[in-house]
RNA sequence: CGGGGCGUAGCGCAGUUUGGUAGCGCACAUCGUUCGGGACGAUGGGGUCGCAGGUUCAAAUCCUGUCGCCCCGACCA
């Protein structure tokens, strides 16, 4: 018989990355697509993936002193429409809801596309003192925008998402949560995503309707292309003047508060895809992986390999989530199987490692072999995990580096970025339109001015004025 | 929204040109043999051919409409 490709499903990414990644979410199981156009099913092993991303993010939050609550879904037109920049930015792709049963609605309800008006209106009446001040809550929820193209995870017209609401007695304040929730997305992303991110600010053209400031975390996508990763944003006292969110402070005055709002959503399951996979298949992080290891039996009829394989599950069992898979599927079915599903680690276990009291350890990252005693091998295994996190990271780093660029001019940015898609550091003058001429005639965007700011000229690369700010460009999903 | 392609078993497809008993591979079920990188044999279950009309003795096949999906543009946190 013919030599077989590992894994005949997938398309490889070289030759085809959209498609590479639709079969990557399929095949890895994670979804299904519904009868309902734009929207997915996220089957049991995605949707683990998000319950332990929302588990560890929502264990920072709470350290910071945040609070969970639960906001309705529908909001009445009247009080969507009470922040003009904010429905103007959101009225284009927002769902109505115009009958309850039989009975036209006295006034229409939209499905919410983010919550900020709700959470207005709550605030507005919570607020009375200084002394109620901060109030910080957040809600893990879905919200519904009618996109006109969709991908699984990247943008669906229903995504889960958590969506952080904060109100302050000060503009610093405000402000400073505004950058640490920022901080604490990007911290997260690397130590649990093991994707780095780029920290920055959008520009006036990019930023959130409604908002003063908005900040971001950028990455980049094994095929080169950025993608928004989660926002934060500064809202002054914008909302809290259309919403009437006053309290009396020390001196007794009337005064507006300052807000702020985050989001990051299942957004972040389509980066890990496309930050960590390779071509036969998933690549997991361990501590993101439902799955952190599954132990392969060999010749599993063979007296006492069943027996043995239960025994290391047991000895791991207490620490991690371990899967023994028992069932009659030849071995190199199961191989295939469970890299393609991205889990990080297997054990392999068979009558020759019987014979010398030992397992055998495949990383799913780049494959190597680690033959270890059996005895203690929950150490080991602990450790390899911690290996395979860090390199995880440490390739996704190296990855960006080696795409990131800079450019002095138009004509450099527009001829590399066809070449070769990635990140491109260069100048720019602050003005709207030397961003709009960039993004209409080589197909990229600034995705942020980034805290870490570099002088490469005094002249923005487009018009050749006084340059203002470093920023990145890249083409996006 | 514009241009192109596709809807036949869970998945991938053939059959449509020229109307005449709905097929193949994988997957699934049972039994046996296998088991260190996607095993093999035997038997078996599963379809109102996307949906709605029309033409016809007869429609997966021809005609009209409609819905959905994919690709390329445009738009979009």
């Amino acid at each position: 018989m013919a030599k077989k490709k590992f894994v005949e499903e997938i398309t490889s990414m070289e030759e085809d990355f959209g498609r590479w990644y639709t079969d990557v979410v399929k095949k890895a199981g994670l979804i299904d697509y519904s009868s309902v156009r734009g929207c997915m099913i996220l089957k049991p092993y995605g949707y683990a993936i998000w319950e332990n991303l929302q588990r560890k993010l929502d264990k920072r939050f709470k350290k910071k002193g945040i609070q969970n609550v639960y906001m309705p879904m529908f909001i009445p037109e009247s009080l969507l429409q009470k922040e003009k920049d904010h429905v103007e930015g959101f009225a284009p792709e927002v769902a109505w809801v115009t009958h309850g049963g039989q009975e036209k609605l006295a006034e229409k309800l939209c499905i919410r596309p983010t919550s900020e008006t709700l959470f207005c209106e709550l605030y507005a009446r919570e607020v009375k003192s200084y002394r109620d001040l901060p109030k910080l809550y957040n809600q893990w929820c879905s919200v519904v925008r009618w996109e006109k193209t969709t991908r699984p995870f990247l943008r669906s017209l229903e995504f889960l998402w958590q969506e952080g609401h904060t109100v302050h007695a000060t503009e610093e304040d405000a402000k400073r949560t505004t950058i640490d929730m920022l901080n604490i997305y990007a911290d997260f992303s690397s130590e649990v995503l093991a994707i780095p991110m780029i920290k920055g600010q959008k520009t006036e053209k990019e930023k959130f309707a409604g908002a003063r400031e908005t900040y971001t975390i950028e990455s980049l996508m094994h095929d080169g292309k950025a993608l928004q990763s989660g926002t934060t944003h500064h809202f002054g006292d914008g909302f809290a003047r259309a919403f009437d969110i006053q309290y009396l402070d020390e001196n007794n005055e009337q005064v507006y508060a300052w807000q702020t709002s985050w989001g990051v959503s299942t957004r972040l399951v389509g980066a890990i895809i496309m930050v960590h996979g390779d071509n036969r298949g998933l690549v997991l992080p361990p501590e993101i992986a439902p799955v952190k290891a599954v132990i392969v039996p060999v010749a599993m009829h063979k007296e006492g390999v069943l027996e043995k394989a239960k025994e290391v599950k047991e000895m791991l069992g207490g620490s991690m989530e371990v899967l023994l898979d028992d069932t009659d599927k030849k071995p190199g079915w199961k191989f295939n199987e469970y890299e393609m599903m991205g889990v990080p680690l297997r054990i392999e276990l068979g009558p020759k490692d019987m014979e010398k009291g030992q397992v055998i350890l495949v990383r799913r990252d780049n494959g190597q072999k680690i033959i270890v005693p059996a005895a203690g091998i929950s150490d080991r295994v602990q450790k390899v995990l911690r290996d395979i996190q860090k390199s995880l990271y440490e390739k996704a780093l190296n990855h960006r580096n080696e795409n990131t660029f800079s450019v002095a001019g138009f004509e450099e940015l527009a001829e590399k970025i066809e070449a070769r898609p990635g990140f491109f550091k260069a100048m720019w003058c602050k003005d709207m339109e030397c961003e709009e001429k960039i993004r209409e005639q080589t197909g990229a965007t600034i995705r942020c001015v980034p805290f870490e700011q570099e002088k490469l000229s005094d002249k923005c690369l487009c018009c050749g004025k006084e340059a203002g700010a470093m920023v990145y460009l890249a083409k996006t999903y």
